[in-house]
DNA sequence: GTCTATATCGCGATAGAC
DNA sequence: GTCTATCGCGATATAGAC
């Protein structure tokens, strides 16, 4: 619905209703309208969280930022036919886009508090999780828009390119 | 009014009143009811803007954006009063997080296009300017949530801390 | 589920600045 | 005389209280 007629132009009620449900359980279900959109945000942190787990404790914050969301690269390939548009949608209305970086500001906090939980100090743990998601989100982004590179591969460039920055 | 009534609580109208307008006008200035406390931000990246072109383009990336930081801070220490009690205002309203981060994530946006001007590709141009606004930011949190360590050894502090993690 | 508040926007008219 | 800012009135959808 919302590619047919944008996203403002359709209202919650018409959501509710293609689902069979009333307007107010819409409510119930989603804070907000925006919401809809970003159910999945739950899977994937849950994801991340579970890959980072897999990673030896001795590895680095970053290294083992890296090495988490290269775990995730098929998921989020298996993955690619449902958010490809549903990123277009994001990328073009301002209110989405908003609540999409609040979610992987959110994200980087969580990251940020399992690598806490490793050992590693409250600095270096918020910046390593921040710098981690500006790669991961920046890889994901040009991955889906343009497909001719693979994910991985777009994970390997941001990488390298992060080594050269200091 | 915000302080004393909350966010919420505080219709826009009565905001408008304040200032001797009518709510109408009230949103023919600002988009929406939180873009009042942002307005400064236009003032904060014509700073940086001003502050970086000043730094020489053989500067790398990263550092050219830490020094820019650097010559910010007599701005921001003058800012100190007011934007001490609007961090805490905005901390604890959701609503008002939420735009904040993706102001944050326009500037970083704004930062990134002017390190492209300077001539760094932009995969790290991109990346540098996400690095280095994490950096800003949670240096700016922590001084302003503790003032008992300078913004300047803030920044200090989380640049030593990148250059361990990358 | 029902009821209601209020943020937000469209439109036409008006008043003052240049 | 055009341009711009404000006003006044009305409409509607989201979101929250009960």
């Amino acid at each position: 619905m919302f590619r047919e007629r944008g996203y403002e132009s359709t209202r919650a009620a018409e959501i509710a209703a293609l689902a069979g449900v009333t307007e107010r359980t819409f409510f119930r279900h989603f804070a907000d309208k925006r919401e809809v959109l970003f159910d999945g945000e739950a899977v994937l942190l849950a994801a991340l969280t579970a890959a980072l787990d897999d990673v030896p404790a001795s590895v680095a914050p970053l290294a083992a930022l890296f090495t988490t969301f290269r775990a995730i690269v098929p998921l989020l390939e298996k993955n690619r036919p449902y958010a490809q548009p549903r990123h277009e949608l994001i990328a073009s209305t301002p209110a989405l886009k908003e609540r999409e970086i609040a979610k992987h500001d959110a994200l980087a906090d969580a990251l940020a508090a399992a690598l806490r939980a490793r050992g590693v100090d409250d600095l270096r743990a918020v910046l390593a999780a921040r710098v981690g998601m500006a790669a991961f989100v920046h890889a994901t982004v040009a991955w889906l828009d343009d497909p001719a590179m693979g994910l991985a591969d777009r994970l390997d460039l941001a990488e390298r390119a992060l080594g050269t920055l200091l």
